[in-house]
DNA sequence: TGGGATTTGTTCGTATGTATC
DNA sequence: TGATACATACGAACAAATCCC
């Protein structure tokens, strides 16, 4: 799985497709840490900027949650006010 | 106070002489933080770049200075070089 | 109590591409 | 052609929260 510069779509929203897909199909369960900005610049060699672009994009959908110093996690029904 | 996009002065030209009036009325002391940077851009819906243009007019016009990481301030004494 | 490592939060710096006027 | 404006992407610096020893 890899990220291309070379699309129509942003980089951003592709590692945000991704993310969303892996938590749709259960590999990343509810309340499960999502990988750290680091971990995902390192692995997609992309900048900072960009992955917390894509977590936004998640955060708007309200898919995932993220608390400073800890780490972003997928949504839990607690988590969810509606 | 808004921006207009059907103005015949551009939008940055607009917001920079908006911070400039800021200034000269005393809303904005020397040596006060200036909005960030992405507070003037969900404030006024314009685009980040609109609002780094105003501040380039702003800087040369020697009433601000900025320091990266930081932010932006009102020119104070020490800060001019005369 | 303190310090270091990790992680997210916020800020400005720079470059490129696209669209519009 | 050039100025304006927005979006994307990578860098760099500083701040704050968390965790562990």
């Amino acid at each position: 799985v890899s990220l291309s510069h070379d699309s129509a779509v942003p980089v951003y929203r592709q590692l945000a497709g991704l993310l969303r897909k892996r938590i749709a199909t259960g590999v990343l369960a509810p309340g499960a840490p999502l990988p750290s900005e680091s971990s995902l610049m390192g692995e997609y060699g992309i900048s900072r900027d960009t992955v917390r672009k894509a977590m936004d994009v998640l955060r708007e959908e309200g898919l995932a949650v993220t608390v400073q110093g800890k780490g972003s996690y997928v949504t839990t029904s607690v988590d969810s006010q509606g």
